[in-house]
DNA sequence: CTGTTAGCGCCTTCAC
DNA sequence: GTGAAGGCGCTAACAG
């Protein structure tokens, strides 16, 4: 800790209690402009910097807020966290990163690390255990936010992106370029994107009239990393004796191992097969062909949960937020060479 | 804040003192575990949740490190963080997450804050007023490490990567695969790092006995974003009567841009034209061809600086750090298509 | 306008 | 083995 300097010291030297010292630096009108100037030099010369942990014992409050994210590797979270800590930052409030790694119990060690700190409200993004906070916000008397939260459940206040309006959005526009032989690389390891992005995908296809054909629905929980899980699941839809036309990622990451994949076995994007994925991250950009997805707005999500932790703490009421994601074309999405049917 | 239980309430709910709470509860010997096992029940029933605010300010430490970063922007900086924070939650340390956008005021204003909070220490990644630090680490009772302090003078602590080394491996790979012209796009910006980059560059080039060309030494401070400084870089470099035959770029994205310039123009890479980046970023990998680059230790890094923290606040000494940079041979270099001279 | 007093939740001698 | 008392640095009534 720092600056063995405290209001006390400052009072001595000003000939005043220290109380007088807090007041006027923290700008209370009653004190005497005189007395104030003098006593704001004294703090400078002395080289003073209030304590907020003291502060913070006595207002019960500290002005900080926890971030709990699952990785910072995951390309999704850096532009949440920017949007949270912006929002923070320009309310006057502090953050605590904390990472999860997707671990459910080292999610709610951490949130306990927060509560002991004090933090004045928690923001977590795809929580797998998000329904738990629901209870133990009786308890623990801070509010929760959740950023596309992963369990189905109650939970309360949460923004997240329309993953069923995306899929079909991105499907609707396959089917709109005319491939009807769409299959589906999910990601079941995040339960409520997944099923609702799988929603997506069925509902455009049956809004066309075409049925789901189950084995290019691709549901592996077995691999966690994205781009792998991308590469097996090309591979596998390669190796059909009807291959799929098009293919819907879960995520950007992933449609990159399934493009990785295709190029690796000379098969063309968007040629022979089109790739379509989800959230718009930088590396979306930077592939050849670019990806058309579907891009979350990540930063305003970020930025969104901070203000309605702001409002919480404020007494006022919120609402959950619902973000719509936008279809952004890219090079890897083109009619299919040869028209089936 | 949350819980309203304190160990008062503990105190009087087991018929004891609350200075025998305070024991029992952080395993003093000296209770008989008989009440120290009624009072640890007790605290889980009645839902108590230790204060850490309260705790520091007599402790007079937070066990809470402050990481200030320039931009969770730049692809440079996700690994670090994950780094220092790992570290510092295995020794039961919390992470503040401060962004200064390297905007030199709001580096120092960040920093104030961070001392408000009594953070046990600080580390500060790419810092235009490193030097400021060393003084105030006077007053400031707190130890600051800084990563690839990014000015020139007297500092403290600090963990940076090789520059010169770096540079010079990398163009000596160049020459060493047949380019005589080669060019360099810095980042001024950067004052250290660039200038230490330029000078590995220059002295790989002096070693071959080759003059450097001045024409091909680009050091333009008006553009901050990287991707466009190398676009523009490239542009210049490719409007040359006398064109270089391979370009080191500052760093990664520099040579994206450089890359995406080469190739809207139709200029080949490498077969026309050579790049070099450096950094080692996930994105070098994903563009087409893949950068050849100088992958800098990231995690690593952070980790270090972490490591480095702890024990200045453990009062052991410790001493600098120098990592050394990897050549990643990608695929954006080879020979040049024509031997010149 | 300024001083007095109390207390936030916890740790820590010093007694018993 | 436990209690009593004091204080970390600050804010907040309540007096004057």
């Amino acid at each position: 800790m720092a600056s063995g300097v405290s209001i006390k010291d400052i009072a001595r030297a000003a000939g005043v209690t220290h109380s007088t010292v807090s007041r006027a630096l923290r700008g209370d009108r009653r004190i005497s402009s005189a007395t104030a100037q003098r006593i704001r030099q004294l703090a400078a010369e002395m080289g003073y910097t209030p304590s907020a942990v003291a502060r913070s014992l006595v207002t019960r409050r500290t002005r900080t807020v926890g971030l709990v994210v699952t990785s910072i590797a995951d390309p999704f979270v850096p532009a949440v966290i920017d949007g949270v800590e912006h929002t923070a930052l320009e309310a006057g409030y502090t953050t605590i990163l904390a990472t999860s790694r997707s671990e459910p119990e080292r999610e709610l060690s951490v949130v306990r690390l927060l509560q002991e700190r004090r933090v004045d409200g928690i923001i977590i993004t795809a929580s797998r255990v998000g329904a738990l906070y629901a209870g133990m916000l009786a308890t623990m008397q801070v509010p929760v936010v959740l950023v596309n939260n992963q369990e189905e459940g109650e939970y309360l206040y949460s923004v997240s992106v329309d993953d069923v309006a995306g899929a079909r959005i991105g499907v609707e526009h396959l089917l709109h370029i005319g491939h009807r032989r769409i299959a589906f690389i999910g990601c079941p390891l995040r339960p409520s994107s997944h099923m609702r992005r799988r929603q997506g995908y069925l509902e455009a296809l049956a809004k066309e009239g075409l049925p789901a054909n189950p084995g290019w629905l691709l549901e592996d929980a077995s691999i966690a990393d994205d781009v792998e899980r991308g590469m097996l699941g090309m591979r596998h839809l390669l190796s059909l004796a009807e291959r799929p036309t098009a293919v819907f990622c879960y995520n950007d990451m992933t449609a990159i191992g399934a493009l990785r994949e295709a190029q690796r076995q000379g098969i063309e994007v968007p040629a022979d097969v089109s790739l379509l994925g989800f959230d718009g991250i930088r590396e979306a950009e930077l592939v050849q062909p670019s990806l058309t997805t579907l891009r979350q707005p990540r930063y305003e999500m970020g930025r969104e949960a901070m203000t309605m932790l702001l409002k919480l703490l404020d007494g006022q009421p919120v609402h959950d937020q619902l973000f719509q994601p936008r279809l952004v074309i890219g090079g890897s999405t083109a009619p299919p060479r040869t028209r089936v049917e």
